[in-house]
RNA sequence: GGAGUCUUAGCUCAAUUGGUUAGAGCGCCGCCCUGUCACGGCGGAGGUUGCGGGUUCGAGCCCCGUAGACUCCGCCA
């Protein structure tokens, strides 16, 4: 037995005891004579102290200690010399006097401290498994345990089977790109990376499972981003017999439990829910932060006669015109209106027109051509004040929203009105778009995935061809501006699923052999069937207050996709290559 | 593929307007220190200022290029 104690185990209770421990050296002091040294192992810390009258000999060795040490002690628990407490440590009313020293290990000079911050993330992938024995990431990844273990639970009380589906899997194309794995067994074939779990849990459904999950590894070849790894994780869920109401109180309990274990918080249920049309006309965004307010108001109305020229002609296109009022932000800089027309410009908009409220005056080139009632339409919808900043879009109606959606973000990030923030904002969006066009390819595509049921009063449409007008039975849940989960009904009938296929570009023959399995499923009793899937990493990410999820994950990857510690991805043998049937295209220089 | 920010000692950072030998704290090495808890004191080692080029009497600083990191856009059914 390396240790009769870890080292948040003794107490005052355990004085004149003898214990042994083992751990990390977390610091040491060393007077010369006495030497003290704080003991870390990963419950806490025990101080430790070498005295040269008790035993010369372990005392002469421990001055030949450096931090990060591995070292095994034993000796008698003893209260610390009166004044000499530590009320900081939760051992700290006793520490351990050592008798005998054992090495288990030594450490080399440090690549880094571990008790300052280090800016410097490469070397902290670099060097993964130390930076592992920092607070902050043994934190996070106790807590999403916590919040695995609190998934599992839950839904294991809901009556849910955790199932495992295949890693080798088949690619399809739509969605993103596939990570492929050649077949060794089948030259010149792939497997693919499942994307999510998303066929094989509908299924499962025909399979007569009825409620499903699984915490999932899903893999997609796209660049990355401080919430997006090329590997992540969903908590994936598919039930039988379900409408939306039934996903949502699902979903919500789960959430309910998951802030219970790992925040012990109590969530308000049920989330507000607002429609997609709601949430990006008044907060530009499918995903709002709602935590402040600078809400869009609408003023295509008012401008519909407008002599600004730019308004007008937006509206009698079928634009609108929309507004924000940044309160406080007359004080804008140069380089702050640069940025944000750079923004502007960036998702669409031709110009950014703005109206600075200044010592009484309204400042900017356009509010001559306003009429005081339009003037009034301002002044009252947007709640004018001193010092107030006006941002107009005047655009097509999802480009206006948009532009204005990211400068209100923006806007709130300079004024730092999210920063001490405590809040948790839930809510559902719902009734999003079914499809999409894409102007690129000329083809419509599925904004949520091929298998999303149309809203069942938008089905006529779909035989009109109105397809961007229909809605799509599908949800997403948004926490604090962030999408942490969204889901669907899906079609469960191959004529319905056949008809959207076709709509998607996707033709006869490809449908055979990329959905046959599906379509043939459902020609032998599919249920009606939903679910929904959450990025266990953005939900682990925002309770444990970090900006990436690179945070809450043991060995992530950096924004090239490179594990920085194991060098991958790496170059091959050409015996590997070999056995596939695959040669390079071009000579590595 | 594009935009922005950054790159100075092992780590975190500094270096006036372009001006002498690029500094500090932590860490490391050596010596001292018997009640500290971020212990303290004295001394020492450690630098091609990412890399390449240019302007200049003189470049860490200005210019051009390039590499890398991060953030964002595109992309992510």
């Amino acid at each position: 037995m390396y240790r009769t104690h870890h080292c948040n185990a003794l107490r005052a209770a355990n004085i004149h005891e003898q214990a042994t421990l083992a751990g990390w050296i977390n610091s040491r002091r060393d007077h010369g004579g006495v030497i003290f040294i704080d003991l870390r192992d990963r419950a806490g810390l025990t101080q430790i102290v070498f005295r040269p009258e008790e035993n010369a000999e372990v005392a002469a060795q421990s001055h030949h200690l450096r931090d990060e040490d591995v070292i095994q002690v034993e000796g008698r628990v003893a209260a610390r010399l009166t004044g000499t407490e530590n009320p900081k440590l939760e051992t700290g009313e006793i520490e351990l006097v050592v008798s005998r020293l054992t090495i288990l290990n030594r450490a080399e000079p440090l690549p880094f401290p571990l008790d300052a911050e280090v800016a410097n993330e490469d070397l902290r992938l670099t060097y993964r498994y130390f930076d592992l024995r920092r607070p902050r990431l043994s934190r996070n990844l106790r807590l999403r345990h916590r919040v695995a273990k609190a998934t599992r639970d839950y839904l294991d009380g809901q009556g849910f089977l955790e199932i495992e589906t295949p890693i080798l899997s088949k690619s399809t194309p739509e969605g993103a790109r596939d990570f492929l794995v050649p077949s060794r067994l089948t030259n010149g074939k792939f497997y693919a990376l499942p994307q999510a779990p998303q066929q094989y849990k509908q299924l499962l459904m025909v399979g007569g499972i009825e409620k499903y999950f699984q915490i999932a590894k899903c893999f997609r070849d796209e660049d990355l981003r401080a919430d997006r790894q090329p590997e992540f994780t969903q908590i994936d869920i598919e039930e039988s017999f379900v409408r939306p109401d039934d996903i949502y109180a699902l979903a919500e309990g789960m959430l309910a439990a998951i802030f219970k274990a790992s925040r012990g918080i109590d969530i308000p249920a049920p989330f507000p829910r607002l429609t997609y049309r709601e949430a990006v006309g008044t907060f530009g965004s499918d995903k709002p932060d709602r935590r402040f307010a600078m809400k869009l108001a609408d003023f295509t109305d008012d401008f519909r006669a407008s002599s600004f020229k730019v308004f007008r002609s937006t509206i009698d296109s079928g634009g609108v015109v929309t507004a924000i009022n940044a309160k406080g932000f007359a004080g804008i800089t140069i380089g702050q209106v640069d940025e944000m027309a750079a923004i502007a410009k960036n998702f669409g908009a031709k110009g950014l027109a703005f109206i600075k409220i200044e010592n009484g005056e309204w400042k900017s080139p356009i509010v001559k051509f306003f009429t005081d009632a339009e003037k009034s339409a301002l002044q009252e919808k947007l709640a004018l004040e001193e010092g107030d900043l006006i941002f107009f879009a005047a655009d097509k109606w999802d480009v206006a929203c948009e532009v204005l959606g990211r400068l209100r973000l923006r806007v709130a990030e300079i004024q730092g009105l999210t920063k001490s923030s405590e809040e948790l904002d839930f809510l559902w969006v719902t009734d999003f778009p079914l499809l999409q066009f894409d102007s690129a390819e000329q083809k419509w595509n599925a904004v949520h995935h091929p298998f999303t049921r149309p809203h069942a009063d938008d089905l006529a449409l779909l035989e009109e061809k109105r397809f961007g007008e229909m809605r799509a039975e599908a949800y997403d849940v948004v926490l604090n501006g962030v999408e942490i989960g969204g889901g669907s009904i899906r079609i469960h009938e191959p004529d319905l699923q056949a008809k959207m296929f076709a709509v998607l570009g996707i033709s006869e023959e490809q449908q055979q052999t990329q959905f046959g399995h599906l379509l043939r499923a459902f020609r032998l009793g599919a249920p009606p069937h939903g679910g929904i899937a959450f990025g266990l990493d953005r939900l682990v990410m925002l309770i444990c207050g970090e900006q990436s999820i690179r945070e809450v994950m043991a060995f992530p990857k950096n924004n090239r996709g490179q594990d920085l510690m194991s060098q991958s991805p790496s170059e091959v043998d050409f015996r590997q290559l070999r056995d596939l049937g695959l040669k390079l295209a071009e000579e590595k220089k």
